[in-house]
RNA sequence: GGCGGCGUACCCAAGUGGACUAAGGGGACGGAUUGCAAAUCCGUUAUACAUGGGUUCGAAUCCCAUCGCCGCCUCCA
């Protein structure tokens, strides 16, 4: 079956063909970095995560591109004109460029934490001002901007193709709900290319037009065209940024260029906590660091990044998704309960008996890797290939209780492992911190565990479970089992 | 006000016209196993898909209405 994808362009599933044979170009917007990441880029991120691991996984060369804001973004609808980098910059005395690294380093650490493959290509807004400048010229060469004051606006009314994507039209659009109109421009819906810097903007860059700064929809669509070609396979980003921000990429790309801006367009949703909307000014802004490690007011305890990442792979990428204490907690139940099962595969795969394959076991194993592999085509359904994990991980505890042979095992377990570790980066950190294999803690806890074998067999309780639960402590879960002790 | 999306068991959630007698995970309950745990195994847990109409031989899936929730509505999220 081929991989189907849901195109918010044509809004429905259609086949995926990728431009070149064999490889794929993605472009996804990256944070701004003026703050640490919180469960929405977790949702947006794992999300698009499954995406690129799917298409590697399929055979697909993949060149990831995702860029980094580090300039231009307003605070709030509220607040006038100032951009969050300086903000914040200001409020800790610091150079912008500062925050932006500050933030660039914990956004990834986060990422990293969740075993998301980073990108390819991480390209910066400010590394970029003079291609954006290039393509703010081009645009008003080609008499699709204007110039007023030293600030270059998108003229709207010459791209008729303009809120396509975002099925709007320009003429019915409440101009001014949310916003001031600027009187500057000519049309309501026209956006800012490039924008003079008033007193005091410390991010600031010459230009034709004034000292100045891009405007923020510009920077995607040139940096994703410098990396990835004048059109590209996919686009990916939230969904609250289809309008205006992706609407206003493709009026930019495909007017500096004449040719179409990218194929596929796939939005993620957004997530929720406790059913709402999370807000600095509601109080239920939660950052990764706290659901992680540090905890947060509405969570009762913290949860591993792996188990994060298995919560939000079990709903789809395009539907939104309510974070809640109950919803991990199962999540974190379902995510160990896949790891202790493909652990104790592996662990078996290794001591299996020497025997001939079994024609069920083969059969079954094809069959879970197709009903994976058609859950995943199917616009990257990871519930769907989720289940089938667990059907997997059913499946292979009984045949390791059956006795199942060693070939058997082994193919078993290198089924497990591609679909968790490589499709779907799932990676339990083991038990000690570290590296297991290639360091003597299996031996020790064996050591251990044997000795409390001994200590039970002379009904020592109390040693015995003194030992079980200091074991314990140390994140290492003895459980004695019919064919002896396991962890 | 406009546009778009969503509403499936106690919780999360897949499924978008017939293979649904509705995946999977969590939870709960009963049983097996057990020194006790934990884990594992077996079984039970939606005649039902927000509500009300309609289309169809057939609908969770399509249409209309209502209710609820979410996002966006313009410029530098």
């Amino acid at each position: 079956m081929p991989l189907n994808v849901y195109n918010t362009l044509t809004r429905r599933k259609e086949p995926f063909e990728p431009i070149h044979p064999g490889k794929v170009g993605i472009y996804v917007c990256g944070p701004t970095v003026y703050g640490h990441s919180h469960l929405g880029h977790a949702k947006s991120y794992v999300g698009f995560d499954a995406i690129i691991r799917w298409l590697e996984f399929s055979g697909y060369a993949v060149n990831y591109v995702q860029n980094i804001t580090d300039v231009g973004h307003l605070t709030d609808d509220a607040d006038e004109g100032e951009d969050k980098v300086t903000k914040e910059a200001r409020r800790r005395g610091l150079h912008p460029m500062a925050i932006a690294e500050t933030y660039t380093r914990s956004y990834l650490d986060d990422m990293d934490a969740m075993n998301i493959r980073r990108p390819d290509v991480m390209p910066r807004a400010t590394g970029h001002i003079p291609e954006q400048i290039a393509c703010v010229q081009t645009l008003l060469d080609k008499g699709h901007a204007y110039e007023v004051n030293g600030a270059v606006y998108f003229d709207v009314s010459s791209f008729s193709r303009y809120g396509r994507l975002s099925r709007r039209i320009v003429e019915d659009m409440d101009a001014g709900a949310r916003v001031e109109v600027n009187p500057d421009k000519k049309h309501p819906s026209d956006f800012a290319l490039w924008k003079r810097a008033e007193e005091g903007h410390i991010m600031r860059w010459s230009s034709p037009w004034s000292v100045g700064y891009p405007g923020w929809h510009v920077e995607c669509s040139v940096m994703s065209q410098k990396y990835l070609g004048e059109t590209f396979d996919i686009h990916g980003g939230g969904i609250e940024n289809q309008f205006p921000h992706h609407e206003c990429e493709i009026a930019q790309g495909e007017c500096a260029t004449g040719k179409p801006f990218c194929r596929y367009w796939l939005h993620n949703n957004m997530c929720t906590i406790n059913g709402q909307k999370m807000g600095k000014s509601l109080g239920n802004f939660v950052l990764l660091k706290e659901l992680f490690y540090t905890g947060h007011d509405l969570l009762e305890k913290t949860f591993e990044p792996v188990v994060v990442k298995h919560f939000v792979l079990t709903s789809n990428y395009g539907a939104p998704l309510d974070f809640s204490n109950d919803a991990l907690k199962a999540a974190e139940s379902g995510s160990y309960k896949l790891r202790d099962a493909a652990r104790e595969l592996s662990r078996a795969a290794l001591s299996g008996s020497p025997k001939p394959r079994a024609e069920k076991i083969r059969t079954a194993l094809e069959d879970i890797e197709k009903r994976f592999t058609d859950a995943m085509n199917e616009d990257f359904n990871t519930a769907a290939a989720l289940a089938v994990l667990f059907d997997l991980a059913k499946q292979s505890g009984a045949w390791i209780s059956e006795g199942a042979g060693q070939e058997d095992l082994l193919a078993a377990d290198t089924l497990m492992q591609r679909l968790t570790g490589d499709a779907l980066g799932l990676k339990w950190p083991s038990p000690l911190g570290g590296d297991a294999e290639s360091s003597n803690q299996d031996d020790l806890i064996r050591l251990l565990a044997d000795l409390r074998d001994q200590a039970r067999k002379n009904k020592d309780f109390a040693l015995s479970d003194q030992i079980r639960d200091r074991l314990a402590s140390m994140g290492v879960q003895l459980r004695d089992t019919p064919d002896g002790t396991k962890w």
